[in-house]
DNA sequence: TTGTAAGCGTTATCAA
DNA sequence: TTGATAACGCTTACAA
């Protein structure tokens, strides 16, 4: 019949071994002479034999999965992050789940709760704001966990952050430098961590020089949200002439309802600039100049986390720097 | 120490019950009297437990595990089809895994045997190009294998596919309404099946009008590739004044190519159409007439093909319709 | 280095 | 309905 999986009786059966010789030629550090090695390898070549994790997980401490928990999952910046994990995590030869806390009816915690089911070792949160208890639970059972760009306040998980007031005040000093004086700043509604240290960031330097900064916040970082705020900035009596984006969706809306509402041109009577460097900043119809999320060093300090790699033995927490790309939706580049 | 997780066996005892009957109260069509399933229920609340997965997964015939299988997972519709699909995943009480095709260095390859080696139920093609021969033994496997706008000539998957001949057509007509005559079309390179029946329909539609169709094939189906061809479709004698993109990818590359580099106005001077319908074709800037995939009902047949739902009993294909999506890239509307 | 035997946490079978 | 017992496929002492 459908006898579908080879075990590894079948396969000591056919090389002559027992079943412990060939749990020990598919352990990397074990002890086998190199003949039985070979007679193992060959009998499950022709068997077809594979590993199964199932049964490896259920003694060993470790089932080599990993979660990614992710709502949203399909912003160009969270898919981004989403692939340069997923290829990190397969060379290190863990594998990803992958939940989806998109909705707020319970799901996403019931997915949640299924990575522990499956004993997952770990679990990277990039977004989404699971309940805190189970993030405890998780804790609790022995995951690892990274958070990344959310400072939550709970004690346990890895941290990735990146160096958003410094950014913010890269920003500012860009617009100075441009000739911006009535300066401006996008900001969502959401309010997570990092999206309000770029706020906070930016208004402290531009009060270093004296300057007071038009702050508005509306509905979710995406697109409609930028187009949004245009209209009720530039429709005012002192539009700005400047106005750092919380996030690069926000500004390619900003920079459409600036220039098709307002007629206003980029960069010679509005300079924007975001933060991201998603791939349509560099499209020509935005040519934007942004703050690059580092992605792959992202990705790579989250798995090297998890592994628990002696290189960073004790750290809690990891800073990274978002360098400003340089685009034309800013006047004057330096240099 | 560290006893993170409670098993059966744990509640079993705090319940004053045998171990089948905790394994009983929570297999959902076992016989289990309202008390004892109680009395379980609240131990296994004090406790903590979890079902193991990992553990009844080895007993079960199937884990519970679906993998998605996706190269370039960041590519607009790609991260928006792998978002519905984990929804409807979970939904189903399926767990996704995700596998990252994008290297051809054979991770790709190991990483789908591993999917092997945690006995997925099933695996979801989305895209990349895996070795038929892999695709093969994940079903010797018993694998369920739905295979997503990919029309591989292998046998036993199950296949979802757009009407892309009849939205060729449909294009055609969009042009010729406009008033378009001079017709072109532009396609990336990569060749795949859906792609290239988009490019056929075109062709024979037009030639039904007596019309020729300029055909450019360049690189992938990106942003640059289609900025690419704008340069060589509009610098030569005869520009076309009607483009069909293959994607909408490439249809923004080729709109910013044309209006930045020919001063061309969309749509008096050229009408565009593309495929998709990703979030980016309702910016303002591209506002952009395509074809939509139908994302959610492609994941909810999926799923549905995958569970073996009874309503589809032999189905071995699922084609739907992928609708016109009015913008301004292109003139008259009608009505 | 090798084989034997005892788990790991489930579910399925079978009497009771 | 319930409880004992035998799988499931693997790893890992322990002894040879």
């Amino acid at each position: 019949m459908n006898k579908s999986f080879v075990s590894a009786d079948d396969v000591a059966k056919r090389a002559g071994v027992s079943r412990s010789a060939v749990s020990r030629t598919f352990t990397p550090g074990a002890s086998v002479s190199d003949e039985t090695r070979q007679r193992v390898m060959a009998a499950a070549q022709a068997l077809g034999y594979h590993v199964n994790q199932l049964a490896r997980g259920l003694m060993r401490s470790e089932s080599g999965i990993v979660c990614l928990v992710v709502s949203e999952m399909d912003t160009p910046y969270r898919a981004r992050l989403v692939r340069a994990l997923t290829h990190e995590l397969q060379r290190a030869g863990k594998i990803s789940m992958l939940i989806n806390t998109d909705r707020s009816d319970g799901s996403a915690d019931a997915a949640l709760r299924q990575t522990l089911n499956y004993r997952a070792d770990a679990s990277i949160l990039l977004s989404g704001l699971p309940d805190k208890a189970i993030t405890r639970l998780c804790l609790d059972s022995g995951q690892r966990i990274v958070l990344i760009n959310r400072d939550d306040d709970i004690d346990g998980p890895f941290r990735i952050n990146l160096d958003d007031g410094h950014a913010a005040r890269v920003a500012v000093s860009a617009f100075l430098r441009a000739g911006c004086r009535r300066l401006a700043f996008a900001n969502s509604e959401v309010g997570t961590p990092s999206l309000m240290a770029r706020e906070r960031g930016f208004i402290a330097a531009a009060e270093e020089f004296g300057l007071e900064v038009t702050v508005q916040r509306y509905g979710n970082t995406v697109y409609d949200s930028g187009r949004k705020i245009a209209q009720t900035l530039f429709a005012g009596l002192n539009p700005p002439d400047a106005v750092f984006c919380v996030n690069d969706l926000m500004a390619f809306g900003l920079m459409d309802g600036a220039r098709h509402d307002f007629g206003l041109r980029i960069p010679e009577d509005l300079c924007v600039v975001g933060f991201d460097d998603i791939e349509q900043a560099a499209w020509t119809s935005y040519a934007l100049t942004t703050f690059a999320q580092p992605v792959n060093e992202i990705a790579a300090h989250s798995v090297a986390l998890l592994q628990g790699d002696p290189a960073n033995d004790g750290v809690q927490s990891v800073n990274l720097h978002a360098p400003l790309i340089w685009r034309t939706s800013i006047r004057h580049k330096p240099q």
